[in-house]
DNA sequence: GACATTTGATAACAAATGTTATCGTCAGGC
DNA sequence: GCCTGACGATAACATTTGTTATCAAATGTC
């Protein structure tokens, strides 16, 4: 994420090129827990390459919330944001390279780049994007039916579907990998 | 919404009182379209008494995505954002006395304030709520039963239940009518 | 007060979805 | 190369949820 700010805002490369020293890079294997539900978030995760998700276990059972992917940034947001408790896990799909950086700097940084003339714009656009997106997987919930939003997945993000196994995407689409198994083999059969 | 920021920063009131007469005040009763889907928002909605619901028709299906109430603001925010045609429509469900501030005002408003020490924190902090608002709401469906997503409801936002008609809560929930009136006969044969 | 409209409950049936189990394939670790 | 675990397909059955229809109660309108 915040390499991502680069393309937009070109005047910030001297605040970023200043934070780089402070991120952790680390190499880790698939299946490696980043952050534990429960934990209190304390870095800010961004992905070099690999494949990372945001996930969290509901009576044994594992639901995925978000997938993210190369040159994208996560955290546990509200934890991150409240040190409160994540509700969630971070774990890595793929072997993947990864930054960290560290809390105590991502607010130095927000300090610093408040004074930036257009930063209110860029946060305001960023966090406008972050909830039309929460909002519009909460209306799918409500228009779609499971095939409906297999299928959007499919149009919209299939890099997502050509990358993750099976079973996460069952759980971030909220139903069972076997009602999604189903699904596709219907589709199969229709075409 | 925009009174409530008197409550939170009082050294706002001056700008928010200066913007009170821009504001249209109308009484409309029940079942008023205020924003049609396809249309442009172009006004920013408060609520001063009673009860409006965003709300979208999905195959001729009526479908609630959000209920508000006196003191609260409104709008099909996509739409108003970026003079895109708005996905929802905006509609009473109790006879309400409302006012309308127009789009062009809140731009002025914005920039003005973005001049004020900490309206980027407050900005900020009530963006991160909206989303964490919508991200929330769809953990639930990835997590909660419909059962469990109106017992929520019934601890959390009580004054739902208690105001709005139990068709409207079905679409939101997710659910059929028919469902929700089993759920609540299920539950009552429970206790 | 009479009437229409809205709201909510319930039953019967149909469709969608979950659960459990089995099997085959594939990739990684040793 | 062999084993093991992860992954995905499928079947059989159970459960949940939707659909349609009917009825009763409450509410608003005239």
């Amino acid at each position: 994420m915040l390499f991502h700010f680069k393309d937009k805002f070109p005047q910030l490369t001297p605040y970023l090129d200043k934070y780089k020293e402070f991120q952790q890079r680390r190499e880790v294997p698939a299946k490696t827990v980043l952050l534990e539900e429960g934990k209190v978030s304390g870095n800010f995760i961004f992905i070099e390459k690999g494949c990372i998700r945001l996930c969290f276990n509901n009576k044994g059972t594992d639901k995925t919330v978000q997938f993210f992917f190369e040159q994208e940034g996560l955290t546990s947001f509200e934890s991150f944001l409240k040190n409160t408790p994540s509700l969630f896990t971070i774990e890595t799909i793929e072997p993947s390279i990864i930054y960290l950086l560290p809390k105590i700097h991502v607010h130095r940084f927000m300090t610093e780049l408040g004074e930036e003339p257009g930063f209110l714009n860029l946060i305001f656009e960023l966090s406008a994007e972050r909830q039309l997106h929460y909002m519009h997987e909460f209306v799918s919930f409500l228009r779609d039916t499971p095939e409906e939003r297999y299928l959007n997945l499919l149009n919209e993000r299939p890099h997502i579907i050509q990358r993750v196994p099976q079973h996460y995407i069952a759980s971030y689409l909220g139903i069972s990998k076997v009602h999604l198994s189903r699904i596709k083999s219907a589709l199969a059969r229709k075409k």
